[in-house]
Parts: C-alpha cells; structure tokens; sequence
DNA sequence: AGAGGTACCTGGCAGC
DNA sequence: TGCTGCCAGGTACCTC
C-alpha cells in the first residue's frame, strides 16, 4: 500500500543490500502485472550489476550499466529481501536474485505494480517524462504549484493527486496535507491566495517526511527474518477518521467522494 | 487542454 | 456459514 514515503523507505532500506550486487538469476513466476513483464529480463540482467537505486514519483529505477529495470508496487506491491529458497507464497511474482542466497522478491496480490525494461535515457520514457515535480526537491514550492494551477479550476485535492502536477501525492497524504494547510479539499485552484500555495507546498513536504521518518523506524526489519517490509503507521489526523474528532478544534471529522475518491477533512479548520 | 470516468485485480469486511 | 456488494493507499487511457 504504498505512496511515496514508503516507496523511499523502501528504496533506502534496498540500497545496502543490492548496489553494487551482481544479479545471479532472475525468476518471474508471473508476468501479468499492470503491463506484461518483458520476457527477455533474464537474459538482460544475468551478470550485471546494480549501480544505484533511484524514485521518481512513486517508481523505483534500478540502474544497470545498460539500462534501467522499472518497478512499480501499485497499489498492493511489496519489495522485500529473502533467501533465495525462501517459500513461495501465492502472490510472489518476481524475484531478483543475487549472490549469498539473497533475492529481492516482489508481492503484489492486486498486480496493479509493474516491472518494466527501460532502455537509456530512462527518463525519455512515456511513463516518467510526463511526471510533475518532485514534492521533495526544491522545485516543489508554492510559487512553482501556483503556476501549474493557472487556467485551471479543479479541486485543489484532485489537483494534488494529478501525477503530471505532482508526483508521488496519493490519496492518504493529499488528505492530510491539505488539513495541515487549513485548505478545504474542494476549493478550486483558481482561489488559493500566494501565501495559502506556500503553506501547501510545506505541508505536502511536511507531511511526507515525517511518514519517511517514521518508515525509518522499520528499516532495521527489512532483512530480517522474514524479510518483510512493514507497514508503517503514520498519525493520520484526517484519514479514515470520519465523525471522529479533529485533532486541533475538535469538530466531527467529514468524509466525502472526490473523483472516486475518499476525501476527508475537518469542516471547521479548512476552509 | 482540461475534466471526468473507466479499467486493470484480489482480498477484506459489513450486512443480510 | 455463505453469499453479495462495496471498498481499498495507483494511474494510464479513454471520451467529451
């Protein structure tokens, strides 16, 4: 279940266990995810090594001296590291094995993850050179969302979530982001002052590194036993709390459908 | 070009 | 207990 705090934690707790590893094998037990996973990965990836993990938006790209292996979790994808013998459970797709009987294995009970071949320059492909700015890089500010929202008039939370304005903002933190900012999640674009765009932009970022900050927490288990990633708990303040009371005034927490979406909010602090 | 809806897939849960 | 329907954290792609 992943937004992008845990796709980076993920990426982080990855990073000592595979760059610089050299892929011994590679099994994909099922290749129907969201796209077909390339049947030639084997013969591609067989002896090279990985040079970095990199995220962009919510897609992890492994880079390798010729090219890139895409990952996307989905909506119910997991990454963890497992012995190569590990059991496999039903929903265990894909693996990347690596030496000392170590595999990267990916779960995903929905299939909506993907795993794809990107050849150079990655970032020249449809999938990642259409994406929005990056929430934790510099560009990501008040001015910068502004700008994007001229000509526009869509709710200010659809707005959020459209990965070609930014990436990586999904359903859970658009919600909390805007509670933190005080801004209704119906409000139009085209009505946010200069300064509320401000107090968004370091909302959203707020919000997303705390939750990373939390993930770090359990980054110690990811080669643990089981090799099992866990989910970590952010303290959402708005998220699933419907009728329940705001953390800040106390007024009944409302839930509502935004693009067949659930959005919640609290009627008295945002406006 | 922007806005809105649909599709992909499985699992968990509430309600009958 | 077992069925049905609804919901779930994503996002590409389609139409209007």
């Amino acid at each position: 279940m992943p937004e992008l705090p845990e796709v980076e934690t993920t990426r982080r707790g990855l990073l000592p266990h595979v760059v610089g590893h050299t892929v011994n094998d590679v099994v994909v037990r099922n290749p129907n995810l969201r796209w077909p996973v390339p049947g030639d990965l084997r013969r591609r990836l067989r002896g090279e090594k990985v040079l970095a993990v990199r995220r962009r938006g919510k897609y992890l790209l492994f880079d390798f001296p010729k090219g890139h292996l895409l990952v996307h979790l989905g909506m119910s994808g997991r990454l963890s590291l497992v012995r190569d013998d590990a059991p496999v459970e039903r929903h265990d797709h894909f693996d990347l094995q690596f030496g000392a009987h170590r595999a990267l294995r990916l779960t995903d009970p929905r299939r909506f993850g993907a795993v794809l071949w990107l050849p150079d320059p990655a970032e020249k492909h449809t999938l990642l050179s259409g994406l929005g700015v990056e929430p934790l890089e510099r560009g990501f500010t008040g001015l910068a969302l502004q700008e994007r929202a001229r000509g526009r008039s869509v709710a200010v939370k659809q707005f959020l979530m459209n990965g070609r304005i930014v990436t990586g903002v999904g359903n859970i933190y658009a919600n909390e982001a805007l509670f933190g900012a005080g801004i209704h999640p119906l409000r139009s674009v085209s009505r946010i002052s200069r300064g509320r765009w401000d107090r968004l932009a370091e909302s959203v970022r707020a919000t997303l590194n705390r939750a990373i900050d939390a993930g770090g927490t359990t980054l110690r288990d990811f080669a643990g036993a089981d090799g099992q990633l866990g989910h970590f708990q952010l303290q959402c303040a708005v998220y699933g709390r419907e009728g329940k009371p705001c953390p800040r005034c106390g007024a009944k927490i409302r839930a509502i459908r935004q693009g067949q979406r659930s959005t919640f909010f609290c009627p008295r602090c945002q406006k």
